[in-house]
DNA sequence: TCAACTATACCGGCTGGACGGTCTGTCAAC
DNA sequence: GTTGACAGACCGTCCAGCCGGTATAGTTGA
């Protein structure tokens, strides 16, 4: 008994409670993840960062696996959301679709799209991590968005190319393979916006 | 920097099983990622895997990290090899490196690509999950294809959008998040072709 | 020629630490 | 006095890495 519960927390050690603990554990298991990597993530570890004890963590999520699971109905919703409004940001016509991905994929401000794409990317691999059917509710968002660049009016070829383009510059951040400057991204964009003006 | 002894030239005493022990560890590594997923890949299951004990496995990478970069040195002279049979595959004169890449992403086997596809799945997954820094290499090989493809006398950006939607569709296939049909894989090949004959 | 020695290529038990999950305890609010 | 929302000790399992042992081939020296 020489080191009885010495600690008692006075004080959150970090953060000071923003919103509820729920939403606190959430954001502490991306956290660990964008800052130590998959292996980073353990339950005690987000219920420290969280502000919460592991029993704590446990009582709102029953495991591991629950925790990865509202980390991805989370990012699944925030996507397809994200989506929809970047569709409505477009005039309507053909190749509507394709041009909100276009701007969803190159946007303007590289800072907020990198915040979004790093915590994405976080989530994505700790669940895939842990087991790769986790990936059930993105994989449905993305199918919804494949149907509708098919059905976008595009030369056949085009909307997948603007996918496929759009996800593997998302690689590229998510395991730092490169990083293209600038300019070379405004390149891209202007040669897919061109590929996206063409008509059937 | 080598992990190992000298390889022996003369032949094995009694090879119990085809290649020597190296060789088997490393495929025996692969294939546990790929039917297991990276959680399933333990020194242990490596070495029964291979056929040698967990010792004899040790004997060779000595630690887990050896192993991978083990693992991932061969796939990024395997790539490296690839892509310049690919290159000089293709007839001389501008876009030859994109076209190399395109005929590489787009192979004509399905089957041979996806093997090739997920071997390297399998590595660049394992390594990256047990240290980011691990695809140095990898990250050596895609810089230079980068460079080969930026000096390649295409429209700007139009190398780009090859090597990004070759990254995307690698991707979509590794994380199991769509599977493009066949006619849809012709015709971004063809828009993707299309978009290469173009000159700056 | 043959025994002693050394290097190579393994074998497999062991340990210490980390991690997921359980269980009992606590305490304020209703 | 019951319930919701935690706290934190504890347990079983798993795994990387360590270490002492072993078998065989090759070398050396008398």
């Amino acid at each position: 008994m020489s080191d009885g519960p010495a600690t008692v927390q006075a004080t959150p050690p970090q953060a000071p409670a923003a919103g509820d603990a729920r939403t606190r554990i959430l954001d502490a298991a991306e956290a660990i993840v964008r800052a130590r990597g998959v292996s980073g993530l353990t339950l005690e570890a987000a219920a420290r960062e969280a502000g919460v004890s592991k029993g704590g963590l446990l009582y709102h999520f029953a495991s591991k696996e629950a925790l990865l699971t509202g980390l991805l109905a989370r990012m699944a919703e925030w996507m397809r959301l994200d989506f929809e409004a970047a569709i409505a940001a477009q005039p309507e016509g053909p190749g509507r679709v394709a041009r909100a991905m276009l701007a969803w994929a190159f946007e303007l401000t590289p800072e907020a799209s990198n915040e979004r794409c790093d915590r994405a990317a976080a989530v994505f691999l700790a669940a895939f991590h842990h087991d790769p059917a986790l990936l059930g509710p993105i994989r449905a968002v993305i199918a919804r968005m494949r149907e509708a660049v098919a059905a976008d009016g595009l030369p056949p070829g085009h909307g997948g190319i603007i996918m496929a383009a759009g996800d593997g510059l998302f690689m590229a951040r998510i395991f730092g393979l490169y990083t293209p400057t600038g300019q070379e991204r405004q390149d891209m964009h202007a040669a897919l916006s061109r590929l996206l003006e063409q008509r059937p």
